[in-house]
DNA sequence: GCACGCATACTCGGATATCCGGTGTCCGAGTGCGTTGGG
DNA sequence: CCCAACGCACTCGGACACCGGATATCCGAGTATGCGTGC
């Protein structure tokens, strides 16, 4: 069980997009020159993104992307159900319908006890990514490095 | 991201484990043909348990597996890791390395707010499945199904 | 009758193929900008 | 000088290869059993 590694690009790409200025548009060209990634790689996750409504692109000259809504208002759940998809890592395969007393009609993804226990841990999980936005990770970076901000930007005009 | 389904079976054949007669080796094959299934490679499976140290394996005839420590003693959690493996699903790749600023001494998977954040996500994870072992499932199962030890011994027996 | 040794069948264990989703790349559709020509 | 229309360069978007790990399988190593033989 491992996580795509388009998980880390999106949210660091969606935390630069916090510090760069206001309305501004950038693109997958620049956010992927920032770490040295594929660009048309991260351009594909930036995809999901903007299908989950997470970012705006703009196409064309001066085009890019741009955070839909308010940091505030985007948890880390969200980045990460955009690339991951919303379906839990652990799939009953009901697997108690081969069983002794194995029932057709019965739904074992709710009734199971392995099923309930794994779910669970996926909820806790959840709750937890879900309970950090983007705001918060932005405060906490610019408390511990103040002049974060004002890199990203440099760095961005830079590329 | 999605885990082994080698993780329910492992799961439910533990479970299975703790309803045979005390002290008794079950093949396999039986664990096996119990839900229908591919006996060699839940045997693989089964493997990475007796390495975890949550079953011990007897070969030769009458051999098998059992369950190597009291069922109380025995997290979801232990399971999960034996099947899935020890290291997080968010592997850090600390590409904030390659960002402005970025020390090639600093070990980012500590110091990285993104990082910090996933990492307690799947704290939280860990934390419930370690909440819960093999005796709190049996008894939920048992208290819901009082017929199944039996059942689960009988249908061994057919096999 | 009993004990010992051996052959045997049985089970786990690891080495070996196969398949699928993540990884990586590419080219086409659509759009805003700059230019240029005319009024 | 101003405006409009055109061409163009640019960017996203989705379709197309490639690779590593999970899935699935098989055969060999090791052992407890059961039998046969000798005492």
């Amino acid at each position: 069980m491992q996580m795509s590694e388009g998980v880390e690009w999106a949210l660091h790409s969606c935390l630069n997009l916090t510090w760069v200025e206001d309305g501004a548009a950038v693109k997958a060209n620049r956010l992927a020159a920032f770490y040295d990634l594929p660009a048309a790689y991260l351009n594909k996750q930036l995809q999901a993104l903007v299908r989950a409504g997470i970012l705006t692109s703009t196409t064309g000259p001066r085009g890019g992307f741009r955070l839909a809504r308010d940091p505030g208002d985007i948890t880390v759940l969200d980045v990460v159900t955009a690339i991951e998809g919303t379906e839990d890592a652990f799939r009953c395969q009901e697997i108690l319908r081969q069983g002794p007393g194995g029932r057709a009609d019965v739904d074992y993804r709710r009734t199971c006890a392995v099923s309930g226990a794994m779910r669970r841990g996926e909820l806790a999980w959840r709750r937890e990514l879900a309970a950090q936005t983007l705001a918060d990770l932005k405060a906490e970076v610019e408390g511990r490095r103040p002049r974060t901000p004002e890199l990203t930007r440099r760095r961005f005009a830079s590329l």
